[in-house]
DNA sequence: TATAGCAAACTAACATGTTAGTATACCAAG
DNA sequence: CTTGGTATACTAACATGTTAGTTTGCTATA
């Protein structure tokens, strides 16, 4: 029944290159692992095993778990063991529409509030996705991407709400992983963020929210055929 | 300078008549004393006392610690203390802004996709509300007025906003227990219901979406105040 | 072969011991 | 009276020991 292969734990790179409390450490590594796929839905973690690859105790392991379960990455199956979660459509469009949510309310609030630091700011950013676009460094636009939405969202004073959207999101950004990024959709998602950034130029709320929108609707979409390309990455698969 | 008298931790309950593991019940626990405010903010939380209190070891304290840290519900600081956190208007205003954002989408979602089956809830549950505001139950209409709210998130079919909205509402609920219960507030609150199951009766989301932001806003007006009415429970008080 | 029962191995949860960092109280010097 | 240093008491964080519940795999039985 089970032919789940309890995980490798290799390579999980070393404690020391992190900072905080050394729970903190071991959540991080864990939760690269994760996001990366390393550590595939459905594997065992087998506590043991990481105590040891890491060199610490049970002790900064099981907080550690405790988080990664609050974030739905992991499931801790009492007095059992504690998995990856798999993959869930349920779960990453619930993750979608919360991100969504508050994205747009976000987007929403600098449209109308913005200064012309900020706006200069993401212009020059725009600039910056232009250049790694041309460069066709892919890997360099991820990174600014995700750049680009979480200074929009810190642009709206609010200290929390980035961490937060990025714990809620989580679901959403495990999956997203599995998006071999092309060069089209690089040129696509510049383009919509332009037109989301024009929107707050012009101080227009409601049009940066329907062009936010827009944008966030199609990573959905690209995410929609993976249940049937890799199944096993999903529930009773 | 620390002039924080340290809880005394009685009458915290009994543990027994949670369900679920030590831990949970533990913060459970905690977080209803901190919420009611029997634990005030500025509190320093003694491990054990708390375990003595609750007869428990210091391993299920600690990771409720570790719950309600993340919540916002207290600050852990290292090596040193744990303690309730004092209230902040900015974070209760961040709070207010990410809850709004999901409800509004919640409702807007729930205006257009609603069943016949919700809306028939919907409107029992007004008939229900109107009775304990005829009866000056206001307690009993705190109840409802949360339950009203949740099972309206519960409605969009997504399992997991409820408890996601009620963590990251968590400062604004306990700053809301300082709001003493009106007999005209409660007649507004119910009200304001009515306008947005019209608006979802009618399959209206901008309507139903405007009438909750409206709703939502009052909240925020009536905590305004607080600050300057009882400043010893906010920061640099 | 299929299955029910049982025992061994494993795990999360809990309890307790240890360490190292922080705050407080006290005292001495200016 | 203030300031600066020191010792003490306290805490979170970490390590390790213990308990109780679950899974797994073997064996005996039909």
């Amino acid at each position: 029944m089970n032919a789940e292969a309890t995980i490798d734990a290799q390579a999980l790179g070393d404690i020391r290159d992190l900072s905080g409390s050394l729970s903190e450490r071991v959540c991080e590594t864990l939760r690269k692992a994760i996001l990366s796929l390393i550590f595939p839905p459905g594997a065992i973690l087998r506590k043991g095993v990481i105590c040891e690859q890491l060199g610490v105790s049970r002790s900064p392991v099981s907080e550690a778990f405790a988080r990664l379960s609050m974030e739905g990455l992991v499931d801790i199956i009492p007095q059992s063991s504690t998995r990856v979660t798999h993959l869930s459509m349920t779960d990453i469009r619930e993750a979608a529409f919360l991100r969504q949510a508050l994205e747009l309310a976000a987007v929403t609030k600098v449209a109308s509030d913005r200064t012309e630091k900020q706006l200069a700011w993401l212009i020059r950013h725009l600039r910056l996705q232009e250049l790694l676009v041309e460069d066709k460094d892919y890997s360099g636009y991820f990174q600014a991407d995700e750049e680009f939405h979480s200074t929009l969202m810190v642009f709206t004073g609010f200290p929390r709400i980035v961490s937060i959207t990025s714990r809620l999101a989580m679901q959403l950004n495990r999956a997203r992983m599995l998006l071999l990024p092309t060069p089209g959709r690089a040129v696509e998602t510049l383009q919509e963020h332009k037109v989301i950034v024009d929107a707050i130029r012009g101080q227009n709320p409601l049009a940066a929210r329907s062009a936010m929108r827009e944008h966030l609707d199609k990573l959905l979409i690209r995410l929609a055929p993976l249940e049937d390309k890799c199944p096993e990455l999903f529930y009773s698969g």
